[in-house]
Parts: structure tokens; sequence; C-alpha cells
DNA sequence: ATGTTC
């Protein structure tokens, strides 16, 4: 009997890389259960991936971004009000969030450098509206409102997580009953929390930087990287998010809906764990030599949806370009066909912002 | 992923 799971249709393509890797963490000493969700792609540790564990824990799995997610904001602003060229403009203006002067309104201070910046690589701020609602009393019950501008946040722990990460890299794995078990779990526990505040201050200094008092309202939020000890097993979720903890968003690319789901009975099946997004198709390193024709400066700031990007790194685009990602239909078809979720809404990018 | 990094 094999301990690995993998949630995938016919349709959805997965690469044999990543298939490799996740039969590599199967194979680790403590390894209860692997599981690939349809976004599974190769990275350090394999992306879109469950690894439940007994008795030891692998920092390594988490990487770095201890904390990373998710977070879906009502912004208090009528959708009517949104004004593409003006914000468009604007946002040109800034490099990153960073050259918003950071405050931080906790009493604690920040472990994270430049607390309320959004980051690099596949991190981003992005206002999006209701697409459609396929669920209305779902949609009520999350405060999901037709006319409001959403605001969605993905970003991670910075520089933080990573120096809780490089302090327990040795040994390979911790056990149960080592000091640096517990030291790492209470490490990681501040991470996660910091990651979640620092999403919360990506939207406040946006929606300030854009003239507005910020009037956020939290609807979610998904963190992806992040270690849950569950009973007697940890349940390791790397670019996965909690089945367990309400509706869950899982955004496509810059150019595709994003689906707002909620939760069905059967995710012991998935090892407690859905899909965090349509996960890569392409290494970053291939993306540049294989769309770069289709492009230039102008219309790589631009989707198939007639939403708009705001980023100074052109480089960064063609990596992160809506081609590079894989079909977030058919990652939502195969969590359906194993009776993981509900769709319950859609959501429309309409203005990307990357630092 | 990363106050990257020569």
């Amino acid at each position: 009997m094999s301990n690995i799971k993998i949630i995938t249709s016919e349709k959805n393509w997965l690469e044999q890389t990543a298939i490799n890797q996740l039969n590599g963490l199967a194979a680790l000493p403590g390894i209860v259960k692997v599981v690939g969700l349809p976004d599974l792609h190769a990275g350090k540790s394999p992306v879109g991936a469950v690894a439940v564990t007994e008795r030891m824990i692998y920092p390594q799995l988490i990487g770095g971004d201890i904390g990373c997610g998710m977070g879906l904001y009502s912004t208090g602003i009528e959708r009517r009000k949104f004004k593409l060229e003006r914000w468009v403009t604007k946002l040109n203006n800034i490099r990153e969030l960073v050259d918003i002067p950071a405050v931080n309104p906790y009493e604690e201070p920040s472990p994270i450098y430049d607390l309320g910046t959004i980051g690099g690589g596949n991190h981003f701020a992005e206002f999006q509206m209701v697409e459609k609602m396929y669920d209305q009393e779902a949609c009520a019950a999350l405060a999901l409102d037709q006319d409001a501008l959403l605001l969605l946040v993905h970003s991670g722990s910075r520089g933080y997580g990573q120096s809780i990460l490089n302090k327990y890299s040795d040994p390979w794995g911790l056990r149960v009953d080592s000091d640096q078990f517990h030291s790492y779990l209470a490490e990681h526990n501040q991470a996660v929390f910091w990651a979640a505040r620092n999403r919360d201050i990506v939207a406040h200094k946006l929606l300030s930087y854009l003239g507005y008092t910020p009037q956020t309202k939290k609807l979610m939020d998904c963190k992806h990287n992040y270690i849950e000890p569950r009973g007697d097993v940890y349940i390791h979720r790397k670019g996965a998010v909690s089945a367990e903890l309400g509706p869950v968003v899982i955004p496509g690319s810059r150019g595709s809906l994003t689906y707002i789901v909620k939760l069905a009975e059967n995710t012991a099946a998935s090892a407690f764990s859905l899909s965090h997004g349509a996960g890569r198709k392409w290494a970053r390193s291939l993306c540049k030599s294989r769309i770069r024709e289709k492009y230039d400066r102008d219309s790589i700031r631009q989707t198939k949806l007639k939403s708009r990007v705001v980023c100074h790194d052109t480089e960064l685009l063609f990596q992160e370009a809506p081609e590079a990602y894989k079909n977030i239909d058919t990652v939502i078809d195969s969590l359906l066909q194993f009776e993981l979720i509900h769709v319950i809404a859609t959501l429309r990018p309409v203005l990307t912002y990357k630092g």
C-alpha cells in the first residue's frame, strides 16, 4: 500500500520532476503520508504538496517563506469607484510599498524588516471584483459583496522566515524529543503570525497610498507554507491550504479568474488540504524565450481579461506571465472530481501590483 | 522565496 496520494485528473498535466520529488518525500523517515495536489510542481521541495509526519518535522520542506499565504480583503470601496488608469499611474510612481513609510501599528516591535512590503517572485497585491456567484448563501456568510472592490494579497514572512529556517537547517528533520523541535515550532508560529499581519499592512498601505482611509474587512486568510500539529501528526503544507478553516481562495494567474471555494466533507483523502493556486507550468528560466516574441514592454503589462499589471521588473513579468501557469479551471476540476470542494464564486482580477 | 548577487 502506497503512502502517496495524487489528486489529479486526466486533463491535469503534472511534471514528472515534481512527482519524483513527491516520491522522495514519501521515503523520508517519519513520513506517514504524502499528498500531491493538482497544482503540484517542482521546487526546492515540491510545491502543491502535503507531507504528514510522525515524531519528526522537516523545516526544510516548508522553506524560508514560513507563513506565506493569501489574504482576501473587502476594501470598503465600491467597484464603480475603481479608476484603472488613475491607479496605474499612481502606482507607477512607487517602486514597492517600501516607498510608503512603514508604520508598525502593533504593540510589539515587528521582526519583519519593512513590514507591509509585498516582496518579489510570485507575490502580488491584486484588485479583484466578483465575477459570478454560484452559491448565494455561502457568499452571504462570507460577506462577499457583488458591488465591493476586493483586494487579494499574496505575501509571506519576507526575510524573517528565512532567518528562522537558517537556524534549523541542520540536522535534516527534527525529532519531537529534541529542543530544536520545540524552539523551531515556536519561532515558526511567530513567523506565521507575522506573515498574516504583513498581508494586512500591505492592504492598508496600498489603500492609503491610493487616497482611501482603509476600511478593509478581511474575508479570509489562507496560509500555504506552514506546519500544523494535528493530534499525533504534523501536517507540512508547502503550497497547500488547510481544508478545515473555512472558505479558501484559489487564484489562477493574473490573466485568469480566481475561485472562492467552500470545503466538502471528504478532505481526509487530501490530508485535509487544498490547492493554493494554479501551479507553475514552466520553470522561470524558460519563460522569457518562449513568449518574448508575443509581447513588448506595454503588452506584457496587460492581460486578456483586460486587467493591468504594475511592476517595474519586466523580467519578472515574463517569469510570472499567465502562460507560465497551469489552467486554473483544470485544477479546480480535479478538486471537484475528488469531491474536495464546492465552488461558491469566481473573482476577476482588474489590477495587479507587484514589487 | 530572498534588504538576492558578482
